[in-house]
RNA sequence: AGGCGCGUAGCUCAGUGGGAGAGCGCUUCCUUGACACGGAAGAGGUCAGGGGUUCGAUACCCCUCGCGCCUACCA
């Protein structure tokens, strides 16, 4: 017997364990039955399951586990991240608390460090990704710096070079003074900021007066080396190959043209410093300009600054803005909207600053990447992300892959010391070439997003050639956030096409990002975040994952209240207490009868309507649940099955075979008892892949034979032809407005619910039949007695009314009869009515509507008409029976 | 600067070319033998505003306003 209420604390780790035990997460490098699989987008390694975690897997799960039960060989490959940049400052970070740094340590001493931190956090997330009850295939674990990863990641990188796709070069990049590293385009984050445009001005050497130039970054003017103004431009056309001096550092540098400046920006001279902005660098090459250097790796200004050497860059723009306002120099300073880039993983301001990194020319796999979804073979859904996806693609830049950091994939380049030869290669040289042993290998590490973009085949095993490629590449789907479509799964797309000749994954699925109740981004230093931990341990794993589920809509960002949680939480009550209901009917000795037998309607006593109509509305749900799955609309799955097992079967099929449990027709009860079971078992299965461990708890408590050891290999519900019975439905729907316009007299003339009332249902023709045979279930769900139904029925005295389309209802109340209020009531229905034929008049007197409509609308609009005019017309009646009695009475 | 998305009941959100839906909240009644984390009945919306297409628009098109996001080298 099942405890009153549900407690998912001891249940969910028991299960866990089981499943685990079991080998059911297990998947088959071969065999016969079709593949399914997932690789996990892999966290952080030393991070910790937040709020976008839990949603991103709890949709895998669902997928993985739906797909399992439906008998496929189902693979969610599971791991983590090395997260470089991340990862290392973390590490750092501890150890300056303990008064030291990896300078101090060294790189191998640190690099160890990194490792033994990894073994102390980075089983954390994992443990956290079980916990909501990822059934990943464990075994196959992987680490973005296992051998095998790595090995592919060389491979990867001595190709591209091989084949020119990977070169090295002095560039501008961006560059974290804080992280002391290169990063990618796609690693500065840009913030709006209100800022100042400094207007300066640069006199002639030849003392003819001076030229101004406007900048928002006034200390770069140390590394400017021209002025550029736009060749068309008359004001300044005669300007052109003179020379200013640059104030106090007494610098002179010429007066350039080039098309680049825009005449109406500012004064429209432009100060030009080649190697501090991306676009002086342009005009920098273009016109053979000196590249001065002012910065150095941490932000502090270079020998190159002069007198501002070893001053931060932005005490510097003080310093600089004080001098040059002192001599004069500062014509005026406006307000300026100007966008900011900041490192993704610090925050802190990013320069644009030159030197040697190694990069990926990207427009020859972003070319395949755009055609394998142009073509369909990647199918992105919601698709709106396509154009994002196009977007980013077709305005691509080439990627800087290498990263001044000691944590990640070192560089598989050697530079000879003696002939300074460059070797790239797959294995760790012994030698140069000219037989020097003086090797060095490239201090710098790759980019994270490197590894993660082979993470779908280097996972698989790939250089080799292995089983697991052969079964699962291309993978069936990637769920992720938007936050990392360009970051890793364009990547991924770019890198799957160039090495394994095929997309990646057939869809990616983005979901969307989860904010708090006020739609604010969740983040550490708001304090707005919501643990998911502390939601399983509040509300359990499953009302957390029915939450998720519930809320992931597509296209739109989710804004997160726990309240919707706590609702979830008192679906699942409602499910363990309906089992708690069955196993209180169902003894050990009861016979189930099969389903086949119920519907084929040759046991002993036939099916109910209800068993018919519950049976029909399941068979509806399997293919609803089914199809939504299917096209990642795990909201409309989860909204279903809600639908269904809390409104259609407690609410009405657990209450209309009550009679019958309770009876004493043995035949009867089995009948009922047997579909209840049917249904709910069914509906356990539907429910499994949302909300593992309540189901399984009570699928293997549940008193039936079940053919599977587990819920989770039990065969999913898969939806079936001809199952439908409309007949049972139509019949149902008459029933139940026969009780739902009972209920409704008693509701509004607040009559108690306990008081059995009597009815009298006048009846048509078509519903005569269906009601006689139906009667019990109206007695039952709407708390009469002595119903009477025919269709020469009379209007008793001191009875309320109701219609509905094919009856009319009585209920005589004699002395709790409030004739006044059933006046005011009908009079209401009156109103409505009316308002009913009014809008429907008015199309049917529309001529256009009547030409153009179609005949079907038209035919749909006539019999509305006739309808609400019959109800008026009884409604009428109805009232004019109580003036009478009134009337009689005074 | 370009692109995208959103604006529907008090709140959070589904949804569709033929009379507006759910959950929570709210009101009334009820401890009837699974469940008060429950049951029954109800109130509540010019579907942001304006124009257009259509017999018919909340839905399709355009504009405006408000909110959010992404991409971008305007000093």
């Amino acid at each position: 017997m099942l405890e009153k209420r549900y407690e998912p604390k001891d249940i969910e780790k028991k299960w866990y364990d089981f499943w685990i035990e079991k080998n059911y997460f297990r998947a088959e490098a071969k065999s016969d039955k079709p593949s399914y699989c997932i690789v996990i987008p892999p966290p952080n390694v030393t991070g910790s399951l937040h709020i976008g975690h839990a949603l991103d897997v709890t949709l895998q799960d669902i997928m993985i586990r739906w797909k399992r039960m439906s008998g496929f060989n189902t693979l969610w490959l599971p791991g983590t991240d090395h997260a470089g940049i991340a990862t290392q400052n973390v590490v750092e970070k501890d150890l300056q608390k303990q008064g030291t740094d990896r300078h101090k340590l060294g790189r191998e001493k640190f690099i160890e460090k990194v490792w033994e931190w990894k073994k102390l956090y980075g089983g954390t997330i994992i443990n956290q990704l079980k916990s909501m009850g990822s059934s990943c295939d464990w075994s196959r674990e992987r680490f973005t710096l296992d051998e095998g990863l790595s090995r592919a990641v060389r491979e990867v990188f001595v190709r591209l070079y091989e084949e020119g796709l990977i070169y090295r070069g002095e560039y501008l990049i961006n560059w974290c003074p804080r992280c002391h590293t290169a990063l990618a385009d796609l690693e500065v984050e840009h913030e709006d900021k209100q800022g100042k445009l400094y207007y300066i001005k640069y006199n002639f050497t030849d003392g003819g007066g001076f030229i101004t130039v406007a900048t928002t970054r006034p200390e770069t003017y140390l590394g400017d080396t021209a002025v550029a103004v736009n060749p068309e431009d008359e004001r300044y056309s005669h300007l052109i190959g003179k020379k200013v001096r640059l104030p106090v550092i007494n610098r002179d540098v010429p007066v350039i043209a080039d098309d680049f400046v825009d005449s109406a920006f500012g004064t429209g001279a432009v100060k030009v410093t080649p190697a501090h902005d991306p676009n002086d660098f342009e005009i920098g090459k273009r016109h053979c300009l000196p590249f001065i250097n002012i910065l150095t790796g941490d932000g502090r200004m270079s020998e190159a600054a002069g007198p501002y050497k070893g001053q931060d860059r932005f005490e510097c723009r003080k310093n600089v803005l004080k001098d040059l306002e002192d001599t004069g120099h500062i014509e005026k300073v406006a307000d300026h909207a100007m966008s900011i880039g900041h490192c993704y993983r610090c925050k802190t301001i990013v320069e644009p600053y030159l030197s040697k990194q190694w990069f990926v020319k990207i427009k020859p796999l972003a070319e395949e990447a755009i055609r394998v979804v142009k073509e369909g073979q990647v199918k992105v859904i919601p698709s709106g992300w396509e154009n994002s996806y196009f977007d980013w693609m077709e305005n691509i830049k080439d990627w800087c892959i290498s990263r001044q950091i000691w944590w990640g994939h070192r560089i598989p380049v050697w530079y000879c010391e003696a002939c300074s030869e460059i070797i790239v290669a797959r294995e760790t040289p012994a030698k140069c070439k000219c037989g020097s042993k003086e090797l060095v290998q490239d201090n710098d590490v790759l980019d994270t997003w490197f590894s993660s973009a082979l993470w779908p085949f280097s996972t698989l095993g790939w250089p080799d050639d292995t089983d697991e490629l052969k079964t699962f590449y291309p993978t069936s789907v990637l769920i992720t956030g938007f936050d990392i479509l360009f970051f890793w799964v364009a990547r991924m797309v770019m890198m799957g096409q160039k090495f394994m000749n095929r997309e990646p994954f057939r869809h990616v699925y983005i979901h969307a990002l989860i904010r708090d109740a006020e739609g604010q981004k969740m983040s550490k230093s708001k304090g707005n975040v919501v643990d998911p931990l502390k939601m399983t341990e509040k509300y359990g794993t499953d009302a957390f994952r029915f939450t998720l589920a519930a809320y992931a809509a597509q296209g739109r960002d989710i804004k997160f209240s726990e309240q919707r949680v706590e609702g979830y939480r008192h679906f699942l009550n409602k499910i363990w207490n309906v089992a708690r209901f069955i196993s209180m009917n169902v003894k050990e000795d009861t016979e189930i009868i099969t389903m086949e037998e119920i519907r084929r309607g040759s046991s002993r006593t036939p099916p109910t309507l209800a068993d018919r109509w519950i049976l029909s509305r399941l068979s509806s749900v399997i293919s609803e649940v089914n199809t939504a799955l299917n096209e990642y609309r795990f909201n409309d799955a989860a909204g279903a099955l809600y639908q269904f097992i809390w409104h259609e079967l407690c609410d009405w099929y657990v209450e209309m075979i009550k009679p019958e449990l309770y009876g004493e027709n043995a035949g009867a009860k089995n009948i009922a008892v047997s579909t209840l079971v049917h249904v709910f078992e069914e509906s356990l299965a539907l429910l499994h892949p949302v909300m593992p461990f309540i189901t399984e708890e009570i699928w293997q408590q549940l008193p039936c034979g079940k053919g599977a050891e587990s819920l989770c290999i039990r065969k999913y519900p898969a939806a079936a032809d001809g199952l439908t019975d409309r007949d049972a439905e139509e019949k149902m729907n008459t029933v139940m407005d026969a009780v739902i316009g009972i209920r409704n007299i008693r509701g509004e003339l607040n009559l108690s619910p306990s008081l059995e009332l009597q009815a009298l249902i006048k009846v048509s023709d078509h519903s005569e039949g269906i009601l006689k045979e139906n009667i019990s279930y109206i007695e039952k769900l709407a708390r009469t007695k002595d119903v009477k139904i025919g269709r020469e029925l009379h209007h008793p005295k001191n009875s309320a009314s109701t219609v509905k389309p094919d009856m009319e209802i009585f209920v005589p109340l004699e002395g709790l009869f409030d004739i006044d209020a059933e006046i005011i009531r009908l009079t209401k229905e009156t109103a409505k009515v009316e308002e009913d034929i009014q809008f429907v008049q008015k199309k049917l007197s529309n001529e256009n509507f009547i030409s153009k409509a179609p005949p079907q609308v038209v035919e749909e609009n006539k019999a509305k008409y006739e309808e609400y005019l019959a109800k008026k017309q009884s409604i009428r009646n109805n009232i004019d029976k109580l003036d009478q009695w009134r009337k009689a009475d005074e």
